[in-house]
DNA sequence: AACCCGATTGCACAAACGTGCAGACGCGGG
DNA sequence: CCCGCGTCTGCACGTTTGTGCAATCGGGTT
């Protein structure tokens, strides 16, 4: 058999470009596939093309978020983990079921794939959506589906600059997916993690540049952050990726800390007052933080609870993205 | 390999009995396989269970509406055939992909299911729907997706009783298919489709009973119906179904009605004024029908389209789910 | 015209999936 | 206790779907 060209087009009127020809072709197949109950088969024969074309298609009409697929926890007899969860600390938890016996940097993996699920329905148009980085947002990164927005923006809650690398690939990878899934515009935010001295902090943070930054945090509508941990079996980037010396360390502990969010700290009771390295953190203010209308927490992992702990107990959450080992330890002690 | 006792529930605690066991594990899977996009098989063996027992769960928690896959017409860029019937007729149209290939009845069942879907996501609680019967009624309540809603109440559009058979258990268990789908309370209208005496009807109208379901129909958010039309190849249900007698149909000629809602008649121009028919019809005032919210017309197969027209004319709707050749009859000429 | 390079297609095969069927289970009645 | 009946399970098979690969297309450049 020989080629024709564009068979699937029949309506071959109106050249528009930018939408892509194709992306119409695959709205079409997805309604069949999806809202018709056809088979993948039927579907080619009717669009004159083949099968393979088809299959591939209705990935394209997935993964760019034409067709969604949503999971929904029917309310009030939603598993008893979550609602357990909801009246102990007051945030609306999202647990992925996960059987015991699978290896960490899977439950990571897919503890991602669903907050990243969870995440799309949430975000609308002309959102400033505050994203912090850390291995698991570069995990939820990498799966998130396209939605289409007006006028959203993405900005970088704290800097990711260090002694050793600038730390600004890595963090910018994981901005621009987000931005590139939203169709949104980034706002990186090119500080290092911590300042050495806060008198510099304070001076930059005078700086226009800067405030416009810190402006766009201000006026945030939802953020997206994971949280570290400091008696993590794994600790977090934060600890051990050269962020840190050995004297900051110390003083960690001497205040008690048991975790941050964004690079900022706070202790077990969720308090972060006098926390000498906060001073010359670049997070964001815990304070401010806890006002933004959405705050969802990503968490992997049950060396993270202590620090989960304290994020909750400062209220830093409204939603809870965790896999079921985790909320299980988390009420059941 | 033998038995054991219900491996899925390892949670073994409370065992609330009404929600099911089965649904908290279909929950578990719907997550795992559409959020986590694990295979069947790796489910399987992570609740410790076959494959085909997760297959079976994942059917369920799709027809109970636990899962649900929406297929997004990204609004602004929809086919041209949407946008040229909006801005023709200002209705919101939903075409139902379809090659000129098919039969018929394959039309009818496809417009059906697709209707079904497109519907479900527009139920909300403490909804009253208004729901005619007729052939592609019929059609519709075979596939509609569940959907769990508070308060609502289905009530039946028009009297479905003839002078040969009552006419009730075709109606009902139309109306029975979306009580059960959308867990709404079921209000028959028990008078027939048309009275032999416009004055019974007056009577009539005036009995409490009646006037409950009158009420009822006042008080509508939504409203779902098929068109008849008078021309139409295979005449609708209304014309042929021992409705109407020889008389009957004369009458409707003089007036020169083209089609019916709910065995409420009208013309070309979408005007009912002084069709006798009317007076001796159970259907809804068309006029008070306008002012409902959200009016949904279903219509399948190109033989509609005169009756269609003059739904259209008369703004009867203001949603539109058609087949793509009765689409494209509407706007090509 | 000849060439090249990336995008797209159909093919063929492997993986994943749906479903009729027969056996196992739970429960109530004889 | 045994039987019957309706429900649920796993198996086996046929069907449906995903994907690496080679061939083809389109359009831009030398």
């Amino acid at each position: 058999m020989t080629m024709m060209g564009d068979p699937l087009s029949d309506d071959g009127a109106d050249h528009e470009r930018l939408p892509g020809n194709r992306s119409r072709d695959a709205l079409r197949a997805a309604q069949m596939y999806y809202l018709q109950d056809l088979t993948m088969n039927a579907i080619a024969r009717e669009l004159r093309t083949s099968r393979s074309t088809i299959s591939r298609l209705l990935s394209l009409a997935r993964e760019t978020g034409l067709v969604q697929i949503q999971v929904n926890n029917p309310s009030e007899r939603a598993p008893a983990l979550e609602q357990q969860i909801r009246r102990r600390f007051g945030v609306e938890a999202h647990v992925v079921p996960i059987a015991d016996s699978v290896n960490d940097s899977e439950v990571l993996d897919r503890v991602a794939i669903q907050a990243a699920r969870t995440i799309g329905p949430l975000v609308d148009s002309n959102a400033i959506i505050g994203v912090a980085w850390g291995s698991t947002l570069s995990a939820v990164s990498h799966h998130l589906t396209r939605k289409q927005t007006h006028d959203s923006t993405i900005v970088q809650l704290n800097g990711a600059g260090n002694t050793q690398t600038t730390g600004i690939t890595y963090a910018s990878e994981i901005l621009r997916s987000f931005g590139q899934a939203y169709g949104a515009r980034v706002e990186q935010f090119p500080v290092p993690a911590f300042f050495d001295h806060a008198e510099t902090k304070t001076a930059m943070w005078e700086e226009r540049s800067v405030r416009r930054i810190l402006d766009l945090q201000h006026r945030m509508t939802m953020a997206i952050f994971g949280v570290g941990s400091i008696s993590a079996g794994i600790p977090s980037h934060v600890y051990s990726g050269g962020y840190l010396d050995r004297e900051d360390l110390a003083t960690l502990e001497t205040d008690e800390v048991v975790g941050d969010v964004a690079t900022m700290f706070f202790r077990a009771d969720g308090t972060h007052r006098d926390i000498k390295l906060n001073s010359r953190s670049t997070g964001p203010d815990l304070d401010r933080l806890g006002t933004v209308r959405r705050r969802i927490c990503v968490v992997s992992g049950e060396s993270k609870i202590d620090g989960l702990r304290g994020a909750l107990a400062a209220g830093l959450a409204t939603d809870l993205i965790l896999d079921e080992g985790s909320a299980r330890r988390l009420v059941h002690s």
